[in-house]
DNA sequence: AACGAACGCAACCGCGTCGCT
DNA sequence: TAGCGACGCGGTTGCGTTCGT
């Protein structure tokens, strides 16, 4: 048995708000400010449920709240920690309120990263996630990382197992992280994956077949390199580092339980994503170098889009 | 010019969390 | 400490607008 509704939904009316129903609420606001917002409507004579009350003086009455579009800079908050919750990011917005951040956040950006190469949902190249995917998929093709590493690879070896590891840790904290969004709910105990074509071209034809298993299987299997790195190792190239320490809003750092990025190191991001202008970003650029470098270590790597994965 | 598809945003819904009694 | 009610959050939906054919 549910919560009963708070509000009877034969009185309260619903959909879009007129400028007398605005009116009504900001002049109660303005001299009553806010308190109880189930008593609200009432008081203002108004025929909503105080949570439509709520809800709309957050995200459009509420003084200071900027309507105008999103600065590059405000993209960079929220690409970054994106994977913590809205209204957090929001609150490091000024005049943004959580729902302009989740819509700007679902309808563009998400988008642009994607076309940057970047899977929205773990920050990581979309060919590095294919490689966990691809390793599920083909347990028994597994290739061993150098023995005997360059110092190039070196840097490759202890990169990839650090971003493995913080994907791990990424999903076992935060199981929203990496997950297609529309199978989040307890009922998706599994999930199927296609099967990614193979370069270079004399590999076989794309296999249609399909691999069933579950989420347990792919987060205990599909992120182990079966490497122990001490944290000693974790390192900090290209701007992007590589920690599972702290989470610092306001200082520069991102964590979220994912990878942690320099702030400022993504500001061109936009112009990346779209296509325009060839100047390059610190930030998509090392994510990209780094998928780069994993396509000429491993050519038999996966490649294939970003909607392989939903 | 007309129509359908895609997009963007405001609003709703259900549920988890918090605080009060 | 348990129960209840209000708040806040993320996911989703509906609808108006824009874009492409």
């Amino acid at each position: 048995m549910g919560r009963p509704p708070c509000c009877d939904k034969a009185i309260v009316k619903k959909g879009p708000w007129t400028a007398e129903e605005d009116a009504k609420l900001l002049a109660y606001t303005s001299t009553h400010g806010i308190g109880n917002w189930t008593s609200v409507p009432q008081k203002a004579g108004l025929k909503r449920c105080g949570k439509s009350c709520r809800l709309r003086y957050t995200n459009y009455l509420r003084p200071n709240l900027k309507h105008e579009n999103f600065t590059a800079e405000e993209e960079e908050h929220i690409i970054l920690p994106h994977s913590c919750r809205w209204s957090i990011i929001a609150n490091s917005l000024p005049g943004r309120t959580d729902n302009d951040v989740k819509n700007y956040w679902n309808t563009k950006l998400s988008k642009k990263l994607s076309q940057s190469g970047i899977d929205p949902v773990t920050h990581r190249p979309i060919s590095d996630v294919m490689l966990s995917i691809h390793r599920l998929s083909h347990p028994q093709s597994h290739h061993p990382l150098p023995s005997s590493p360059s110092s190039s690879s070196t840097i490759t070896t202890t990169k990839t197992t650090t971003f493995n590891r913080e994907l791990k840790n990424a999903f076992l904290t935060k199981p929203n992280i990496g997950v297609p969004l529309h199978n989040t709910s307890s009922a998706a105990s599994s999930f199927t994956i296609p099967t990614p074509q193979l370069l270079p071209p004399q590999a076989p034809p794309a296999q249609t077949s399909q691999l069933e298993t579950t989420w347990t299987d792919f987060l205990v299997d599909g992120c182990d390199l079966g490497e122990n790195v001490a944290s000693s190792e974790v390192k900090k190239e290209n701007s992007v580092v590589a920690t599972s320490e702290s989470w610092t809003i306001g200082q520069g750092w991102y964590d979220c339980g994912m990878l942690m990025y320099e702030e400022g190191s993504c500001s061109n991001f936009l112009a990346a994503g779209s296509g325009e202008g060839e100047g390059s970003s610190s930030f998509v650029d090392a994510i990209l170098d780094h998928d780069k470098e994993m396509a000429s270590e491993f050519p038999q790597l996966p490649i294939c889009d970003s909607s392989d994965l939903y």
